[in-house]
DNA sequence: CTTAAACTAAGGGTTTTCCTGATTGCGACA
DNA sequence: TGTCGCAATCAGGAAAACCCTTAGTTTAAG
């Protein structure tokens, strides 16, 4: 009765936030084609969604994580924080366990990875219409994942987070393609310090070469390209 | 005559070979529902769309650049050698100059951005039925590229695309992460012949590090984050 | 047939990494 | 006020990777 665009005999309303036309495109033609809802509104970047949420009220959000501008993270927040009633799948490439984390905090009920099959998208919406939660079949870590996100406290941010202001440092200057021996030039200390600074970085992220480094930096912005 | 699964009142068949299932089956549903395009079979990554392409004989292929194990432009080019009458519809999150260009080489018709809109795939399949090439509009230097690509040689194809198949392939696994022992057990040659290859690769791009390999390898589509 | 370029690889010295400890200093907490 | 945990520092020695040079084979081009 607050919701005076919900009539049951409508289709859900969706709003889909994807920077990538021809995603969006085949997106649309799923959701309306095979999938009876309806698509409202479309946004290119962070802000156009949050924009277009307050405008348009649709039922659901489909985010894609990675959006220019503002990314899908904060738009979900943003939209949560202003229109709770509003439910946001987000969409994303990889299955990082920080993301999802990440991404159930902001408000988000679903996380569905982008080579997720159909079935699945269509059950992370109906899972979403009834209040309810949907994690990608291949975060496997899916209930382990919920527990966290319930009993959030920066403690258990995810083993990422524990990595000291020194080891971020590091990790920085790795990333940027800095040797060990001119890190540890930089920072003053030994070569041996830096050795180990690396080996508690990669333990911590559990990723054992340069190249997982440097792309864990650029996903998490630590560098650019 | 010598093509008998062109029938004149069958839709044409396609091969999707992109690696992210939603984005998969939303093509399938653009390319079904609006464009009337029957789409044969699907491929998750270069390997497959080679052998797909062997087993269903489509018309077209569309071919994402960026395609784990076999990356869309080498698999473009062993299609186009095995197979010639089948035309390649390559599809690319950037437009890089470079790529635009090895995607021509390796015997693509076209080059569609991922976020052009349908009309531009529909203008692109057109295309490339009638034998003619697409290139995406946002591609600004399309006429220049074209003589390029007509009047190509090894000399004016910047430091960059110097890279030999066998270095794209190495420079691949090392921005995958494998270790030099690694590559030369998957390749199968030797530790040093991998040595080799890498110190070309610095040497044709000047970069130096891992990190910088990594960083180039993300920024030209060659492995994902 | 000659040339060039791609791919392969070895020898041998240098550097980095990897693994296993160890020490110091600092805040927490009983 | 210990002592516990943890961040930050560093070392030794073996293993691996790196660097530089040289070179054989194959294949495509002229």
């Amino acid at each position: 009765m607050d919701r005076p665009h919900k009539k049951k005999s409508a289709n859900r309303r969706v709003l889909i936030a994807e920077d990538h036309k021809m995603m969006r495109e085949g997106l649309r033609s799923l959701l309306e084609e095979k999938l009876g809802y309806d698509c409202v509104a479309e946004a290119n970047d962070g802000y156009e969604a949050v924009r277009k949420a307050k405008e348009f009220h649709p039922d659901i959000v489909i985010m894609d994580i990675m959006l220019p501008n503002l990314n899908g993270i904060e738009a979900t927040r943003q939209i949560k924080s202003q229109q709770p009633e509003i439910e946001v799948v987000v969409l994303s490439m990889h299955a990082s366990r920080n993301y999802v984390l990440q991404v159930l905090q902001a408000g988000a009920s679903a996380y569905l990875l982008k080579d997720s099959a159909l079935e699945d998208l269509a059950a992370a919406l109906v899972a979403v219409s009834k209040g309810g939660m949907y994690l990608s079949p291949a975060i496997t870590t899916a209930a382990a994942l919920k527990n966290e996100a319930a009993g959030i406290s920066p403690k258990n941010l995810a083993d990422v987070q524990r990595l000291t202001k020194r080891e971020l440092q590091v990790l920085q200057l790795i990333a940027d393609g800095r040797s060990t021996k001119e890190i540890a030039a930089t920072l003053e200390v030994s070569v041996k310090t830096i050795e180990t600074h690396r080996k508690q970085i990669m333990d911590k992220l559990s990723i054992r070469t340069i190249a997982g480094l440097t792309k864990y930096c650029i996903r998490e912005g630590l560098t650019s390209l």
